[in-house]
DNA sequence: GCGACATTGTTTTTT
DNA sequence: ACAATGTCGC
């Protein structure tokens, strides 16, 4: 050990994690036990007790996040260049491998990636060919159907079906849509891991050079690998690289995108001698909340076992809101932020977390009414906007005019004359031929089988595309970004809009021309075409949820998976209703149940000092007015750590509910000069802060917090208060 | 090729 | 309810 002993503050199960010998080892490490710092320190405690070199060691996460924030950790943390060292998304390294082994894997040197919207295009492309109505074959099936099969590591080849039923057609979709990606020279994202797979699998002699190379493997996030990641992991930890799996199973949430929990169980057995190591205590949140997070999860029955504990105070107990409806809910949020930002509570370190984006629209509502500031996180990324992913596909094209699926995007965008029927033909004769459109159409032409017309409007395409592609050589990044908006004529398409939404497009454009500008400052790849190429696949692989750049202090909203990883003073959970949370759609199958509750568990474990919890009486769901019961989970956390507050209740009869504007309402003031957040005081329980108010004149009632007395309802003609 | 109408679905979405 | 697609007619 080194005289500073950098390792020294790291508790007993860190430590143990951190400074293991080389061996397999598997951390369970539990929400907000340090997981992060375990693993950069592993890392530096590889290089400076163990002697490992950074080329020596592969660190692989799933977000891109993950990746950069570790970089940058052990960038600060390790005395040498880390650029040995390989820290990145699954996808990203296997990307790497690809391109550096394009032709071991049997791809163009230019391959391009194609992202779940480009792949749900194509697959509609091959459903057509096939003649396969979208009505019967949902593309959307078909494209889950492929994605499942390509996370399991299966070929088409290796695809099991019945003799009958849909299988056999999803198989052929299936083949045909592998056969069309050959062609034009493209992968999607499940694509990329399985073909590294078989890249490494077979071919020994690389894989041989790998195994030599990488001495320890560190896998983040171990519960949402699919079995392609772990048998990737497997065969590179095959010429003895030590493994540390570090996750947690119990925040195991991405199942349904082919996430295999069982691969942590399987790991003990699968590498030889693990030592396991629990990280189990918590730096987060507070007892009250780790315990009825804890209670919680316990009702799930497939766990490895883990019980959270922390040092840290009891804390305050859940609130927990019984609203009458969506609206009353929402307003409850908002209020009870509001009252947070008087008492000097950062607005920054508040969340609002719901299952699923549509609940987001009455809460920016209210908030919106309140005047708070609020971002919601995650929706519509800056590189799948329609008019980028254009713009991109002209760029993919001046690559590899080969690229169908960019060929397809933009050969008739803007409107150039190229109608159906060309499209048709040239689609028939290229698919047969088994050659891509682009040659395809040239051939055609050559044949002069198109109508002057049609044959001319072709051809201004086809010439527009070899004429950017010889440009682009000898451009600049960004200069090829603005020569590509001008010649294929989309900057002259958008210009032409009016309109906020034509608006907003031309500034996405612009930011692409900043953003190509920007990469190519910070990459500085001296081959244009190379940089293109990298810049594109970026593009794919990071696209980029543009972080609001240094806005003001603000409310973050967004779904409990886009919460997984990060933490907030303050969390509001709404939405905790039978049918929403857990959703209608997990009531039949115990494992789909058992993964809303680890959401559950996830969303509470964000919180580190305040947890509300809400549900409504009555939500508007698809336009219906609904019923909901609590949800089960608030049922399955012991009432010790609940403070409800069920304004709901009282006289209230399920009737006036259908009456929307019979039902109370909560106001801004009521007679007597009480106001909201309002200090008074109370003859019995001394001072306390207005948190609601309901009604009017005499039956006007005010929900007070009192310091020590808690929360009461009280008639303002009866209560006496005075104004503090 | 574009606007008007109809139909459809509607959890979550690291890459 | 509502948006986002798809289809049809000019």
């Amino acid at each position: 050990m080194t005289s500073h002993d950098p390792f020294a503050d790291l508790n007993e199960r860190q430590h143990e994690a951190v400074t293991a010998p080389m061996e397999h080892l598997l951390v369970l490490a539990g929400a907000g036990s340090g997981k992060t710092r375990v693993l950069v320190s592993r890392v530096a405690y590889l290089i400076a007790e163990l002697g490992l070199s950074p080329q020596e060691i592969m660190a692989v996460t799933f977000t891109n996040k993950a990746a950069g924030e570790m970089k940058a950790r052990l960038r600060d943390m390790l005395p040498m260049s880390i650029d040995g060292l390989w820290v990145g998304t699954f996808h990203g390294l296997c990307h790497r491998l690809l391109r550096q082994h394009h032709e071991l894997a049997n791809l163009p040197e230019q391959f391009q990636i194609l992202d779940s919207d480009d792949q749900l295009r194509t697959i509609k492309r091959v459903l057509a060919s096939l003649n396969l109505a979208t009505d019967q074959w949902p593309p959307r099936q078909a494209q889950a159907f492929i994605n499942a099969r390509k996370d399991e590591g299966l070929r088409p080849k290796h695809v099991k079906v019945q003799s009958y039923g849909p299988g056999r057609t999803w198989l052929q979709v299936y083949e045909a849509y592998e056969k069309a990606c050959l062609v034009a020279g493209v992968v999607d994202f499940a694509e990329i891991l399985l073909r590294t797979h078989e890249l490494l699998r077979d071919n020994e002699a690389l894989l041989k050079h790998y195994q030599a190379r990488f001495r320890a493997i560190l896998v983040d996030e171990f519960q949402d690998t699919n079995t392609v990641q772990y048998a990737w992991i497997q065969l590179l930890a095959g010429g003895g690289a030590t493994v540390m799996a570090v996750g947690d199973d119990d925040q195991s949430i991405y199942g349904w995108r082919g996430a295999k929990v069982e691969n942590i169980q399987r790991f003990s057995d699968d590498f030889e001698s693990a030592h396991v190591v629990r990280l189990e205590q918590n730096y987060r949140s507070t007892a009250n909340i780790l315990s009825a997070a804890n209670a919680l999860i316990t009702h799930n029955t497939s766990r490895l076992g883990k019980d959270l504990w922390t040092q840290g105070d009891q804390g305050e107990k859940i609130t927990v809101y019984g609203a009458l409806n969506e609206l009353d809910e929402a307003r409850f949020v908002a209020e009870r932020i509001g009252l947070l930002i008087d008492r000097g509570v950062n607005v920054d370190g508040m969340a609002i977390l719901y299952r699923s984006n549509a609940q987001s629209r009455v809460l920016e509502e209210a908030l919106l009414r309140s005047h708070i500031a609020y971002q919601i996180h995650g929706g519509m990324r800056f590189f799948e906007r329609a008019e980028i992913k254009d713009a991109l596909s002209y760029l993919r094209l001046t690559l590899n005019p080969e690229d169908d699926v960019a060929f397809e995007r933009v050969v008739n965008f803007p409107t150039r004359g190229i109608g159906e029927k060309t499209l048709e033909t040239i689609r028939t004769e290229a698919r047969i031929a088994g050659v891509p459109l682009w040659s395809m159409a040239h051939k055609q032409l050559d044949e002069a089988i198109f109508p002057a017309r049609a044959a001319n409007a072709l051809r201004g395409f086809l010439d527009l595309i070899a004429a950017l592609k010889s440009d682009c050589d000898t451009l600049t990044l960004e200069e090829q970004v603005r020569c590509v908006l001008e010649q294929s004529g989309l900057k002259a398409h958008f210009d032409a809009q009016k309109g906020d939404r034509a608006e907003a497009k031309r500034e996405n454009l612009d930011e692409l021309i900043s953003a190509a500008k920007q990469y190519e400052e910070e990459q500085g790849i001296q081959d244009s075409a190379e940089m293109l190429s990298e810049f594109l696949a970026h593009a794919s692989l990071e696209a980029g949820e543009h972080e609001a750049d240094a806005s003001e202090p603000h409310v973050h909203l967004m779904t409990l998976h886009a919460a997984k990883g990060l933490e907030f003073p303050v969390v509001f959970l709404v939405g905790m209703e039978e049918g929403v949370f857990p959703g209608r759609q997990s009531y039949d199958d115990e494992k789909r149940l058992e993964e809303e509750r680890r959401l559950c568990y996830v969303g509470m474990t964000r919180a580190m000092e305040k947890l509300f919890m809400s549900h409504a009486e009555i939500r508007r769901q698809h336009g219906r007015e609904e019923y909901h019961k609590s949800s089960r989970f608030l049922e399955e956390i012991p009432d010790t750590y609940l403070d409800e507050v069920r304004v709901g209740r009282r006289s209230y009869t399920p009737q006036a509910s259908f009456r929307a504007n019979t039902a109370p309402k909560f106001q801004d003031e009521v007679p007597g000069g009480f106001k909201l957040g309002q200090s008074v005081v109370h003859a019995k329980f001394g001072h306390g802060v207005i948190l609601a108010l309901e009604g009017s004149g005499a039956h006007a009632r005010l929900q007070v917090n009192f310091k020590g007395h808690g929360t009461k309802w009280l008639v303002a003609a009866y209560a006496n208060l005075e104004c503090a």
